[in-house]
DNA sequence: ATGGTGGTTTTACCA
């Protein structure tokens, strides 16, 4: 089965690329994160007629979450204890034999800001709660915009880059410490080198210049390794009209 | 050169 992440940017203006990318790459399930539309205005039916469930927690112009499954979407949770918050940013549901959470962790603007502090306690609280989850089902893929880069590999240029926001040590370090609960970094079981990114910035050509940083990650359950087959990142959309600034990254796993 | 692009209940804010 092939599981997939992809920050859109915008649902209301990504839909058509959504839709183009599922006839090709045809994942069995995708996590969107910043869909940016208030469930009100979600285009269900249209999801749905690609031959997806779905399920979604968004809200008006920021953030926003969803989960497109070819199965059905079971025991949603979308606000979790402790980190009582109204950006929309997680949503942790079962697909079948998997528990699927999909982050749209906050992006700091800059280390050392408010925004910074609140995304490191996001973090900490989010790990927390999917402690739990890997307890009660290590079959857990925990997927979605980081807006982390792991490691230096995961960034074009890491002199320019060094402890700015993205890549700083404390958030590196948060990373970690979700990862140590049991989770594995599934595009690194397959490719231990640098240039692999997911993300470019709009701005200064950055896709054309190959600016980037490998941001978005589908952390996979370390009972999942032996049946993960491939981890990629489907640049092709990023190169399309009025593009996402993020691709696709994808984990296919073999049959259970 | 402290900018630049793109999205959004837009002339500010977020990424």
């Amino acid at each position: 089965m092939r599981i997939a992440t992809w920050n859109v940017n915008s649902l209301n203006v990504r839909l058509p690329h959504v839709e183009l990318w599922c006839a090709s790459a045809q994942p069995d399930v995708l996590a969107l994160q910043e869909t940016k539309l208030e469930d009100a205005k979600f285009p269900r039916a249209a999801i749905e007629a690609l031959g997806y469930h779905v399920a979604f927690s968004g809200q008006k112009t920021y953030n926003g979450v969803a989960l497109m499954a070819r199965q059905p979407i079971l025991d949603v949770v979308t606000d979790i204890p402790g980190l009582d918050d109204p950006q929309r940013r997680v949503l942790v549901a079962t697909v079948g034999e998997l528990r699927v959470a999909n982050l749209y962790v906050v992006n700091g603007q800059a280390v050392g800001s408010e925004k910074y502090a609140y995304k490191l306690d996001w973090l900490a609280k989010v790990s927390a709660f999917l402690a739990g989850e890997l307890r009660n089902d290590p079959r857990l893929v925990v997927m979605g915009d980081f807006n982390i880069a792991p490691d230096d590999r995961d960034v074009h240029d890491p002199v320019a880059w060094h402890e700015q926001i993205l890549c700083s040590t404390p958030e590196r370090e948060a990373l970690r410490r979700l990862l140590d609960l049991g989770l594995l970094d599934s595009f690194r079981l397959f490719d231990a080198d640098p240039g692999h990114y997911s993300w470019w910035d709009y701005r200064q050509a950055g896709f054309r210049r190959n600016l980037g940083l490998r941001i978005d990650l589908v952390l996979a359950g370390e009972r999942l390794k032996a049946r993960a087959r491939a981890a990629t990142i489907d640049r092709i959309p990023r190169a399309w009209e009025r593009p996402s600034d993020h691709a696709p990254a994808l984990l296919e796993l073999a049959d259970d």
